[in-house]
DNA sequence: GCAGCGGATTGGAACGTTGCAACTAGTGAC
DNA sequence: GTCACTAGTTGCAACGTTCCAATCCGCTGC
């Protein structure tokens, strides 16, 4: 069974191929009779415009990327999510490129990307290095970067404000009372684990009764959470702050193990407001982010840069996360 | 900045096009000094093939779509990494369509890819309806559905066997002493609902001395299930097994505000392993799914349906659940 | 009856590849 | 010196669109 083309379509209606191209693409331009000649053409050999053909050819509906370190992540998959309905939307495609977390994966996908000839692509990289990302740009691809907002970048950017979150984290825990904060964080060197600890530190600033002090854990999983807490045992704090949610979970686990009582001894706040954050032992009060809408936004930038190029300037929005209440830190 | 095409290539190297198309197809073909000039005009200018243009002139690289109800659920998201690990190894790029439960959404999605003459699709279909796979099947791409599995459709299937896994989740209750068991179950119209239930009876229909009875929710969710566990504290059962993990985490739920022991009094097993089952208030027994390995292998299918076309029998691969104990049922 | 107009339609040259058939040189056999 | 052969290379015609310029046709006004 042959490709159905334009030609068949054409003849069928009697006219010429630029006469059904004019009805797809300048439908005005149709004495109506024409029109209904061709839609009658088109519905009976079920044509559909072979996209990739017309973009040779020079149009511009396209495809367009997301480079993420990791589908089944639920912060990733929710940028996802954000980006593809805004790609339904304005009749775009999204390639899912999903890096692994392993550089070599990511330059894979970046050529895949630029062999496509995609649009642009919103990328969350996986390394602060721009290097790469320069080398999509000079290939024609603009790039928005999303979660590792930088004015740097030579595109637009769009992050969730980290210092807040952690601010709005510890004032919470501040306003409930606690004088002790320990804040179990991940490496400095991820930006978002030194912005939230930079917040934590601002918000208990305000009042020199109260102490921050900090835990630094190799990896951001549940077994680390629970090893952090349980070094913690010795000085008990009266409040923890973990910069995620797995921590969090992980340290409640601990705890409760070790006997302490959880918010009656120790209040807790996670962040990033997971699935499992209100289906702990003790649901987690946690800091939400506004992370489909993250990718609603980049999306919506990188449309803005496609179609005004020279002339627009590149953006770096910050969304804002927001305190959720739950019992592991009630007040 | 013009794109780089193989003609600039071609005219750097001192060779004609045909001669860069072997070089990038056909090495063995080429002289190696050939070649190396080659190589060099590629590097000098960061040449990448276009490969919407290869396609037009029919060579077979391309697209796959996957088609899913939510890349934000986990079950689905772990499809998804499944089918881009392989389509890496292939040099395929993936497009990925986000049906969010709307039918609509899935038919303008399918459209899409029609669109861009995609090589073939791996379907997570919404419902049974399988008109609407015809239509891309008619259009010359081929599906291969996942996780919903059936032998009636046009192309491979791959799924999870559902009745074993029901069976082995209740073989364990039984064999851990349950004589009295409630299944909280979705809708009888979901197949993997159905499915699950009837190897739950075939596994205690060995024994004469348990009963097993069905509780049915209108959704699986948290709140369903703490629900349907609050409705049987009248007659409270000796076993619970639910077939998904949401509705275990929200019977967990229910059953401990209500002053009942897990597993002391009622033992739990839950359905899908998912993040939340080793983290909820009593670590769930549950049944694990392979499904990043239903990803990889309803890509290889697919792969290998559009390779040989006419002689490629269509097959249903089916693979096995595993049971998962933890705290909620530990014997 | 004819020039001029404007709306509807068409012709044809791209777009960047690929793969076949054809060509060129060079080698060796006779 | 001719022929067959091979390895390496090239010319060319697609592939399915788009868009500009050109053409066609039916009217109006004089």
């Amino acid at each position: 069974m042959r490709q159905v083309r334009m030609q068949d379509v054409a003849d069928a209606a009697g006219v010429s191929t630029s006469t059904v191209s004019n009805y797809l693409h300048r439908p005005g331009r149709l004495k109506p009779d024409t029109a209904e000649r061709i839609r009658q053409a088109i519905e009976a050999f079920d044509y559909q415009p072979h996209s990739g053909a017309a973009e040779l050819r020079g149009a511009r509906r396209g495809l367009i990327g997301v480079v993420i370190p990791d589908v089944t992540n639920y912060f990733y998959a929710s940028i996802v999510r954000g980006v593809t309905d805004v790609a339904l939307e304005r009749g775009l495609s999204v390639v899912l490129c999903d890096s692994g977390d392993d550089p070599a994966r990511e330059i894979a996908l970046f050529d895949q990307l630029s062999e496509r000839r995609a649009l642009g692509a919103v990328v969350v990289p996986l390394s602060a290095d721009h290097e790469r990302l320069q080398r999509l740009i000079r290939r024609g691809i603009q790039v928005v970067v999303a979660d590792r907002a930088s004015a740097t970048s030579t595109g637009c950017s769009v992050g969730v404000d980290d210092v807040r979150g952690g601010r709005i984290a510890v004032e919470h825990l501040v306003a409930g009372g606690a004088r002790d904060i320990a804040v179990i964080n991940g490496a400095w060197s991820i930006k978002q684990c030194a912005d939230r600890f930079q917040g934590a530190v601002g918000a208990a600033g305000k009042d020199a009764s109260v102490r921050v002090r900090q835990v630094e854990v190799s990896a951001m999983t549940v077994e680390q959470g629970a090893a952090a807490a349980t070094s913690l045992l010795a000085d008990l704090p009266d409040a923890l702050f973990c910069t995620n949610d797995f921590l969090a979970a992980g340290a409640v686990q601990a705890l409760l193990a070790a006997g302490i009582e959880v918010p009656g001894q120790v209040r807790v706040v996670g962040y990033g407001d997971l699935e499992l954050a209100s289906l702990a032992q003790v649901p987690l009060t946690t800091i939400s982010q506004p992370v489909a809408e993250l990718g609603r936004l980049a999306l919506e930038l990188l449309v803005a840069d496609v179609n005004h190029g020279a002339e627009h300037q590149h953006a770096v929005s910050i969304l804002e996360p927001a305190l959720v209440v739950r019992e592991s830190a009630p007040s």
